[in-house]
DNA sequence: CTGTATCCAGCCGGATACTG
DNA sequence: CAGTATCCGGCTGGATACAG
């Protein structure tokens, strides 16, 4: 898709702006799920071919690679790239605005999660 | 809609996780637009229809609101709300992330944008 | 298990006409 | 100018079947 300004946000909402990426850049950066398994145990319940076609998005960007963790089996471990972690503020500020606007309804569950750390 | 997950993260996309949300809202946040006209001569070229839609649900969830500034003719204002300045952090942290990812080819407008003052 | 491919309904969003 | 309504093509994404 080509851009639709020059704008930063305009460049970032067109490569993440949508209702699944960052979900998967969560399990990845704060969850640390890693195993095409583990995105699609998320409680959202993301479809295979979204989460493929998102996984193949992020790849592109360079914002996650790839590496096979088993060696007579395709399989792959998803981890996230040096660039992939500088998204981590943006992540943390909408946990924060999120925590802080939807707190009287939202339960969290018991485990901890990795964006608890501050 | 309803909510995926309790992830404050999920919560905060479902509600500003699209193309063109924030995008409105980097116009009222940082750009100090508050017009229906002004919203459509930003570069992105957002719709009638689109933005009509947009202001709806921003005001719905409390994070605009609008107010007549023509005593005989129905012309309205647009400005956030105090929930909707807090949006600003994780606004100015795209922002951030979107300098530093494509600084290759953006071309930022002569003119000193809010966002610009860190 | 780890994905990919296909099908298809529904929503998003662009264009445009229309109202006050 | 300030929006609203309508039309409609195309993309998103859910379900499911399939492959290695």
């Amino acid at each position: 898709m080509q851009r639709r300004s020059d704008c930063p946000i305009t460049c970032t909402l067109d490569l993440i702006g949508d209702r699944w990426t960052l979900i998967v850049l969560r399990d990845l950066l704060f969850l640390n799920k890693s195993k095409f398994e583990e995105f699609l145990a998320s409680p959202e319940r993301i479809s295979t071919s979204v989460l493929t076609d998102r996984l193949h998005k992020l790849e592109k960007a360079g914002l996650i690679e790839k590496s096979p963790y088993s060696t007579h089996r395709l399989r792959m471990t998803y981890s996230p790239t040096e660039r992939g972690r500088t998204l981590t503020p943006v992540l943390h500020e909408i946990v924060k605005w999120g925590r802080r606007n939807f707190e009287d309804t939202v339960i969290f569950s018991a485990e901890q999660h990795a964006y608890d750390k501050e």
